[in-house]
RNA sequence: GCUCCCAUCGUCUAGCCUGGUCUAGGACACCGCCUUUUCACGGCGGUAACAGGGGUUCGAAUCCCCUUGGGAGUACCA
C-alpha cells in the first residue's frame, strides 16, 4: 500500500504550536514508509481565511524543514488543494448523495432551529433528533421550492447505525446509533462544510493515514458515515494525543507562546523545536532524546504514539535547543548572535577574528542565541551598576591596591586596543609576586574590578576582548 | 446533560499488547558532590510515580469490572 498523507490547516490564523507537531507526524510517516505528504488548505470557512495566513502557514511549516510534496503552491498531482477551489466536486457528490436518497434539502429556518434545539434540551433529548423533519419531502416539492429561492441546506440522511473503526493509536472505537443526526453538509450560501469536504477530499486524494490530533475523534463518526454513502473504502484513523497546557487544557493562544512563528523571531532553532515536540506524545524505540529528525528514517511507527494528552513546558523546549545549539561550530553560532544583536551594536564593527572569540566563550553558557543579549555588556558597557558582591568584593584590603596597579598598567596602553593575553598574565604575575596577593584575592579582585561581575567566563579571555578604554573606566569605578 | 477518549515521578515518558527479569528505567526541573581559584558546561549521586477499590492468577504497573479524576466533542467553525 503507498501511504499517502496529508497536513489540513484552515488558514484562519497563524500555524501554532500543536499544528506543527500534527504536520511532523504526518511528514515523518510519510518519509518513513516513501509515502506522499501533502498539504490542503481547508478555507471553507469564508469568513475567517485569509490568505495572508495561508501564505504565512507554508513559511513557518518552511522554517521547520516540514516540506510537502504536493500543495497549493506544487504542481497539481491530486489538486486542487484549496477547498474553496473545488466547490464543484464537493456540489457533484452532493448531488450524487441526493439523486441516490443518501441526502436532502431541508428547508427549516434558523428560527425554527432554534425553538426545536431548545424544546429537545427541555425533554432531554438528543439536540438533533428532528433534524430528519424534510427527510421525506417530495424531491418535485423540494424542487418547487428551490426554484422559488427559499433557503435550504443539504442535510445528510443518517441511517442512524451503530459506527465502529480502529483507531491505530486508540484501538477500537465505538460510537452509539445516535451519535449525530441529520447533519449539514453544504450550508444554505451553497458552500460545504468541514466534515464533507473533508471526506470527499481525503477520498478523492487517495489518503491513506489520518494522522490528526484527537480533538476530531468525535468527527471521525460523521465522517466515516459519509465514507460508507460515498461508497469509498474506509482510510486508517490515527488520532493523536492532545497537546495540552499548564492547565491541562488544550493549548491555545491564551497559553502564551504557541505560535510558531514566535520561536522563529525568538531564534529557537527549528531543528530543537521539531525534536521536542517529535517526543511529547511519541518516544523513540531506543528512548534517545536528542536527535535529527531527519536520521529517524524507519524508526519512525505509529506503534510509539501515547495515548494520554502531553504538557508543553518551553523549559524543556529550551533544553533542546540548548543541546541542538552546542552541535552547531562557531561559525555558525556567530551567524545567529549576529541575527540576535541588533543591527547598530559594536559588536557587528568587531574583527571576524575577535567574534569568533567571543563566541567560542559564550557558546556554553547560554540555552537560547538571545541570552547573548546578556552578556554583551561584560565587553561593551564601560560602567555598571555596584550590587551586593561588587561592594563586598571591592571592600576587602586587596582589591584597591590591585585595581589602582591594573589602572596604570593599562593606561600605557593605547584607548582602543585591547590587552593580550599574555600581558594579563605578566598583570596576574606582578600581582602575585610583588603585592602578594593571591588565591581568591587575586582572581575574585581582578575579576570584579575588570569585569563588575564575581562570576563569568574565562576571565583572561574576557579581558582581551574589551577595549582598554572601557577597562579603565572600570579600574576608576573601583577606585572611587 | 449526552457521546467519546485518557490515567506510571511536578513534567515528558519506558515498561502494558505477549502477566514473573520492575525493591518500576531514562530525560527535564530541583537538590548535593566532583571538576573549574568564579559562573556555566561536563561527570557522579539524590528526592520523586504505577489514582482508588474489587476481581482473575501461584504471581498484576501489566488482563477484566467498578469508582474517582481529567480532557475533548456536542454548529450552516475547522
Amino acid at each position: 500500500m503507498t501511504v499517502r498523507v496529508r497536513f489540513a490547516p484552515s488558514p484562519t490564523g497563524y500555524l501554532h504550536i500543536g499544528g506543527a507537531r500534527t504536520a511532523l507526524y504526518c511528514y515523518l510517516y510519510a518519509k518513513a514508509t516513501a509515502g506522499t505528504y501533502v498539504l490542503r488548505i481547508e478555507d471553507t470557512d469564508q469568513a475567517r481565511s485569509k490568505i495572508e495566513y495561508e501564505d504565512a502557514l507554508i513559511e513557518d511549516l518552511k522554517w521547520l524543514g516540514i516540506t510537502h510534496t504536493e500543495g497549493p503552491d506544487c504542481p497539481a498531482v491530486a489538486g486542487p488543494y484549496r477547498q474553496s477551489e473545488r466547490n464543484n466536486i464537493y456540489k457533484k457528490y452532493s448531488d450524487q448523495l441526493i439523486s441516490e436518497g443518501k441526502a436532502y434539502p431541508c428547508f427549516l429556518t434558523e428560527e425554527e432551529l432554534i425553538v426545536l434545539t431548545e424544546k429537545a434540551e427541555s425533554e432531554k433529548k438528543a439536540p438533533h433528533a428532528y433534524h430528519g423533519e424534510y427527510r421525506r419531502l417530495d424531491p418535485s416539492e423540494a424542487k418547487k421550492r428551490i426554484e422559488a429561492g427559499e433557503s435550504y441546506v443539504i442535510r445528510f440522511k443518517n441511517p442512524a447505525k451503530k459506527v465502529t473503526f480502529k483507531d491505530l493509536v486508540r484501538g477500537e472505537v465505538t460510537f452509539p446509533e445516535d451519535m449525530v443526526g441529520d447533519f449539514v453538509i453544504i450550508r444554505s450560501n451553497g458552500l460545504p462544510v468541514y466534515n464533507y469536504c473533508c471526506v470527499v477530499d481525503d477520498y478523492l486524494m487517495k489518503m491513506s493515514h489520518i494522522i490528526r490530533a484527537e480533538d476530531h475523534l468525535n468527527n471521525t463518526c460523521r465522517q466515516i458515515l459519509l465514507y460508507n454513502a460515498l461508497g469509498a473504502e474506509l482510510p486508517h484513523f490515527v488520532h493523536v494525543s492532545l497537546l495540552v497546557g499548564e492547565d491541562k487544557q488544550k493549548l491555545s493562544k491564551r497559553h502564551g507562546a504557541t505560535s510558531v512563528s514566535k520561536y522563529k523571531n525568538m531564534h529557537y532553532l527549528p531543528s530543537a523545536l521539531m525534536n521536542y515536540l517529535c517526543l511529547l506524545g511519541w518516544s523513540h524505540p531506543e528512548e534517545k532524546d536528542i536527535f535529527d529528525l531527519e536520521t529517524l528514517g524507519d524508526t519512525f511507527t505509529l506503534e510509539r504514539f501515547s495515548k494520554s494528552p502531553a504538557l508543553y513546558d518551553i523549559k524543556k523546549l529550551n533544553y533542546f535547543n540548548e543541546q541542538h545549539l552546542r552541535k552547531l561550530s562557531v561559525e555558525e553560532i556567530d551567524g545567529y548572535f549576529s541575527k540576535v544583536i541588533p543591527t547598530d551594536h559594536p559588536y557587528h564593527d568587531q574583527t571576524k577574528e575577535w567574534r569568533l572569540c567571543f563566541t567560542e566563550l559564550y557558546t556554553d553558557k547560554i540555552q537560547l542565541f538571545s541570552d547573548v543579549l546578556d552578556f554583551l555588556p561584560d565587553v561593551f558597557t564601560d560602567t555598571f551598576s555596584k550590587d551586593d558582591n561588587y561592594n563586598d568584593v571591592i571592600t576587602w584590603e586587596t582589591t584597591r591596591p590591585l585595581a589602582k596597579y591594573l589602572k596604570s598598567e593599562l593606561e600605557k596602553l593605547d584607548d582602543n586596543s585591547m590587552p593580550s593575553k599574555e600581558l594579563i598574565d605578566t598583570w596576574m604575575t606582578h600581582l602575585k609576586k610583588e603585592l602578594k596577593i593571591k588565591g581568591k584575592a587575586l582572581f575574585m579582585g581582578t575579576r570584579i574590578v575588570l569585569t563588575g561581575k564575581n562570576h563569568g567566563p574565562d576571565l583572561k579571555v574576557l579581558v582581551s576582548l574589551t577595549k582598554v578604554s572601557t577597562l579603565v573606566q572600570r579600574c576608576s569605578l573601583a577606585l572611587s
